[in-house]
DNA sequence: TCTTAACTTCATGATTTTGTGAAGTAAGTG
DNA sequence: CACTTACTTCACAAAATCATGAAGTTAAGA
């Protein structure tokens, strides 16, 4: 025991990490393999991975790895880059990971809004139904106002953060 | 087509909508089932509907409804209101709906937090990885705090709107 | 006490989702 | 111009989820 250094990790411990921090995720509404991916991203020291390393990591197909990416992809979550001159893929999370995530998911909301109107319409504006919901339209219409001072907020509270623990920003 | 009158509603269409939107719920994480069930709720002027009344206008199966009233009783989205004396049970929609919906969701994440800061100690707190986690703390550490403040300030936007819509808060 | 209505639970079948292996495409490398 | 590596697509099988009917439970009412 104290023959192990103090800086190695514990690979095993980190994948049942992993496995159970992608299950909360996945409890709220994500795929479980895109979520395996996106939490072992974020165990990396660099935050980038290739997909041949995910799959070896993961202990899945590389198929598996392609069809996660493409979800993490498609939701902003990840970027691919890709170095000139080689065929490798790199994923990698971003910088100010959770700004992007909540500021995608208030974009996704706003798109309910047509269908809420329509909603609204069909019960009759001013029947107690359809004020039910011209108030939740108002109620997206709230957050899609307040939401980005908020999350703007956080961008200083993290910068100050940062200072704190020697980043330099 | 003179002769519908101007208030009735057309429930087919309705339904199309219960379906449409109940499904951009399933799309975010929730149960088909219970989006359904959840849906159907706020097109009702009363926001009350018994268990029979759900499985009749949705063309379901009382124990599809009552596996749905589980999952929307146990997310706090819908109360059980039963009257003396019978045996039927209501089933009703919150009178400030998304300041519940939003405040409940918040508390399920900050039941992350040990996972979260396990992982931050696994990869060591000083480590590129382990700081990630650090921040993801601060980040829900930084929602818990100010989200209270930001519903608070809908409840007031949301009483005003009542008073202008002539609802007497 | 017996009947009936309201709801729940459970086993089952149907559908959907998920992950795989195999085949295919594309792009560096010798 | 082949060869190899990196990745994607696709058909299929395994697994999970979903909704149902049937049986069970509880409580009101006769």
């Amino acid at each position: 025991m104290s023959e192990v250094q103090e800086t190695q990790r514990d690979q095993a411990a980190i994948l049942r990490f992993i496995e159970r921090y992608a299950g909360h995720l996945a409890d709220a509404g994500m795929q479980r393999m895109a979520a395996r991916v996106f939490v072992a991203l974020l165990c990396q020291d660099s935050g980038r991975m290739t997909a041949t390393d995910m799959a070896e990591s993961l202990q899945v197909s590389p198929a598996a790895i392609s069809g996660a990416v493409r979800y993490l992809t498609q939701a902003n979550m990840v970027e691919r880059e890709r170095e000139p001159g080689s065929r490798r893929d790199y994923y990698v999370v971003k910088d100010d990971l959770w700004y992007d995530v909540i500021t995608r998911r208030e974009q996704l909301i706003h798109r309910w809004e047509s269908t809420m109107r329509e909603g609204m319409d069909l019960l009759g504006e001013n029947t107690p139904a359809g004020m039910r919901w011209k108030e939740t339209l108002e109620f997206y219409a709230f957050l899609h106002e307040r939401l980005p001072d908020v999350m703007l907020e956080w961008r200083e509270r993290r910068a100050e953060l940062h200072r704190k623990w020697g980043l330099g920003d």
